[in-house]
DNA sequence: CGGCTTTGACCGGCGC
DNA sequence: GCGCCGGTCAAAGCCG
């Protein structure tokens, strides 16, 4: 563990620019060698002129000194968190590494999870092992697979909803299985997405009109509690879904206490009424983020949208941003998968631990000229680079070729995938035709204002 | 006036 | 058992 030292030094070095901040009121007098370029500048600034600045020159000075301190310490936040993130890989690398190959509930898995199991490779299993909620997914990981493909058939914006009720049924009926599971079934219906995104508002449009504050994400939500939660000054509010009569799902808007700009929303529950098209394109990326985590086909703690060995999940998630970070976690009340929309394009940090087959380059599916592009609104994908030229895609067929001919379960999930795109022709073309409705004005939200033409919907993908 | 937000009170889970 | 904390409730007030 040689990152510790190095977090040490970390931690270290930030508690000296904070330091300095406490001494403001000296600091034009005695600049601290400690001090940031803006104190530098400062200084500078008042020897070169010789006279003292004039009030607004010395304002704008420290407002300078404070941004780039500022920057600086936001810079080493994102360091520590780096290496925070490494640490928690490792301890769970070594989890996986020294973790028995077997659980008492494994014993009870079926012909279909046992062989699904062999052909994925021992890190895969471990790794549901860590995460705990694999135990549950992985005894009733033959239906769910049958599920997945079932709900991938069909082009219904809530899958979420249905995949999760689908499970939460076949763990029912398998529960004489492995009643020791009861807990898992639980944590299994109360699993959240979570997703983090950094915006003007958010991802989930937020709009403010006077004290109100509109949430566009295509669903409406009534708010209901607001409350302060410890570890952040930023109040947590509490939203229920207003669109169907007694709807269950909630949601959860919190401002990131480390960075204001970025906004954690969190879903919990199951829609009970169709989605608007607009709602789709973030219910279907989630519920394909759940999906997977749920059905414990995800292998790694951490995925990403470009490399991810989930391509469905990938595909999916790139729906939302190509460079989404997606986290795996399971607290002691429920599983919660996270998708971060903050990560800058360059997130190589994040793939430690994808097995062999992981190496795989990103399936060319056609995600980028998406439909839901068009949406008003929602113009996540205007950003969206081309991340294969026609040449490498060339070379990309052999590769693609190979892997997939190599691991089965990458191909059972390539084969949901295209079903998911292909399967339905005529719900696909319903769709579409609501999309293009949706984008020529039809509103299924008739509540929610319209976008003023000078304040842009964007969603700022790093 | 209906629907929504605000906000303090209340409840239940969890750790000590 | 107690206190803390997150989540929810519900009365009051606000807004269109």
């Amino acid at each position: 563990m040689e990152e510790k030292p190095s977090l040490k030094k970390l931690l270290d070095d930030e508690e000296r620019p904070s330091d300095s901040n406490t001494n403001t009121g000296n600091r034009t007098d005695e600049p601290s060698l400690h001090n940031t370029m803006g104190s530098t500048l400062l200084s500078l600034s008042l020897n070169n002129s010789g006279q003292p600045l004039n009030q607004m020159g010395m304002l704008r000075i420290k407002l300078e000194e404070a941004k780039k301190e500022n920057e600086i310490l936001k810079a080493m936040l994102n360091q520590v968190n780096e290496h925070l993130a490494v640490l928690q890989n490792r301890i769970l690398f070594e989890m996986q590494q020294h973790q028995p190959s077997s659980s008492p509930c494994n014993n009870n898995n079926n012909h279909d999870s046992k062989e699904k199991i062999q052909d994925s490779g021992k890190p895969m299993l471990q790794t549901r092992q860590f995460l705990n909620i694999g135990e549950c997914s992985s005894v009733f990981e033959g239906n769910t697979e049958k599920i997945e493909k079932k709900m991938l058939g069909r082009n219904f914006a809530c899958d979420k909803n249905n995949v999760e009720g689908e499970i939460n049924k076949n763990i029912t009926s398998n529960e004489a299985k492995c009643t020791e599971d009861q807990a898992s079934e639980v944590t299994c219906r109360r699993a959240k997405v979570s997703i983090r995104a950094r915006s003007d508002f958010s991802l989930i449009q937020h709009k403010t009109i006077g004290k109100h504050i509109e949430i566009g994400d295509g669903c409406q939500w009534r708010k209901y509690g607001q409350k302060t939660a410890k570890g952040n000054p930023c109040p947590r509010a509490y939203y229920r879904c207003s669109m169907g009569t007694a709807c269950p799902v909630r949601k959860q808007v919190q401002r990131c206490f480390k960075d204001e700009t970025v906004l954690i929303t969190t879903y919990e529950g199951n829609h009970n009424h169709p989605l608007p098209p607009a709602a789709r394109p973030l219910a279907s990326s989630t519920s394909a983020a759940l999906n997977m985590f749920l059905s414990g086909s995800l292998t790694s703690s951490v995925v990403s949208t470009t490399q991810s060995n989930a391509p469905l999940f990938s595909s999916s998630l790139s729906t939302i941003s190509p460079t989404a970070i997606a986290t795996f976690s399971h607290n002691a009340t429920c599983p919660t998968v996270t998708l971060d929309l903050t990560q800058p394009s360059n997130n190589n940090n994040y793939l430690q631990f994808q097995r062999a087959t992981t190496q795989h380059p990103l399936f060319p599916l056609p995600l980028h000229g998406h439909p839901h592009n068009s949406h008003e609104g929602f113009h996540l994908f205007s950003k969206v680079p081309t991340l294969l030229t026609p040449d490498k895609n060339l070379a990309l067929v052999d590769v693609v070729s190979e892997a997939i001919t190599k691991d089965p379960s990458l191909k059972a999930a390539l084969f949901s995938a295209i079903s998911s795109l292909t399967g339905d022709p005529q719900k696909n073309s319903n769709n579409h035709s609501q999309q293009s409705k949706s984008s020529s004005g039809y509103d299924p939200c008739s509540k929610m204002p319209a976008i003023p033409p000078h304040q842009p919907y964007t969603t700022e993908l790093i």
